[in-house]
DNA sequence: CACGACAGGATTGTCAACAAAATAGACAAT
DNA sequence: ATTGTCTATTTTGTTGACAATCCTGTCGTG
């Protein structure tokens, strides 16, 4: 997992910067409204100004980033209505792929889930969060890629990505993330069984936990009142 | 509806000029398949080679233009296959829309409807398709705003732009656009009249007719058969 | 005639320098 | 103590030139 920078073009370097860049906010290492300065990120990643400028403006395009015009970029800062309005989307659109995903599975994608859920288990359980972070992704890219639509299925990742804002705070929490590799194995166990409705049910709960975690995390840090 | 380039900053021109080749790529103006040359686009609309760049970037991560690096732009082709899988997706997410508007809706935003449709069917009656583009993806962008969730709403826009690639050969059938225009009409009756449940029904079937065209013209040009 | 190597032109990708704007800090005035 | 204003510095925006790559047509060779 840990991979050095592999790219002879840089077609690839836009994707490897950009995913590292959402690796960070994620995982709560660059916080909301910090700013990103162009320079500092030309010189970490060793890379030209203008890489960066182009992967600053995708990560605004997906919605993760804000950027006004001479004042730089920073990362989001979702209200609560946000979050609400982005797990509510994250339903329907998982909810739907899950009812659209062939039971009992295809047997080579069974294999290759169960794969990375050994790894994904065995990193959570080692406290490896970065490798916990790309396990997570690659999990729900290979589930929903199952759905048999690659544009739903695109949808779906970008507003899980979008949703990864709002998880940067609570992201590493030990019983949330025990629970999620938890609910994986059972998606994966309830595939085999072909229990349809069992099924839809825990795909659209899944995502649940990480939005209360949100919410109970705001109420901490700024009171009950709903602003 | 003509507007000369408004723009003092290029924040703006960006806008400017992305809106301009959707909607050449929307009227058929601009061919799927087709190249889509940087120097040629600067020089068009005046504008540095590095502006363009960034609004071909911009088109390639919406969806309607593919890139392959060194080899330049090309206006995406739709498969029957991703026009399916894209009307899907914009069934279910105009449909969850079409549930959450608030009925009978707000004064203002009815008002609003009302007054765009009023200019869409002007500009379909003189035959003015230009404008009859921009007002209808102004009515849907007000209409699917009052679904209260600004997520979800930029979702059904996004995958509305999409799906004008597929509607750019079809898209200035007379037939199709007076029916348009009526189902735009029906669509605020039934909004007065609170009838939610014809209402929803009203809202996913107006997207039918345009995928209809385009599978229809597909087998025209193609055959029956499905590849 | 078919095929492949090789130029020449067209097109895209990368870079470094310059211009414009915004921020931060010092200092003065209320 | 707070606000306002000016200047120096930081940061972003824009441009032109150059490098790398790909496509096209041509020519020679079997």
């Amino acid at each position: 997992m840990a991979l050095a920078k592999p790219t002879p073009s840089s077609l690839s370097e836009l994707e490897f910067i950009s995913r590292r860049l959402e690796e960070d906010i994620a995982l709560g290492r660059i916080l909301p409204r910090e700013r990103l300065i162009e320079e500092e990120l030309a010189d970490r990643f060793k890379v030209n100004r203008h890489v960066i400028r182009q992967v600053l403006s995708d990560l605004e395009g997906i919605g993760i980033i804000v950027r006004q015009r001479n004042k730089g970029a920073t990362v989001r800062d979702l209200t609560p209505v946000d979050v609400e309005n982005i797990y509510s989307v994250r339903e329907l659109l998982e909810g739907k792929a899950a009812e659209m995903i062939k039971l009992p599975p295809d047997p080579a994608v069974l294999a290759e889930l169960k794969d990375i859920h050994r790894r994904h288990s065995a990193a959570a359980a080692s406290g490896n969060f970065t490798d916990v972070f790309r396990l997570n992704l690659l999990f729900h890219k290979t589930f929903f890629a199952a759905c048999g639509n690659p544009q739903l299925a695109e949808a779906i990742q970008n507003f899980a990505l979008k949703a990864h804002i709002a998880r940067s705070l609570t992201i590493s929490d030990p019983a949330l993330l025990k629970r999620a590799v938890g609910e994986h194995g059972q998606m994966i166990q309830l595939m085999e069984a072909g229990d349809r409705k069992r099924f839809v049910k825990m795909v659209v709960d899944h995502i649940i936990p990480s939005k209360d975690a949100y919410m109970e995390n705001y109420r901490r840090r700024f009171g009950m009142a709903k602003p």
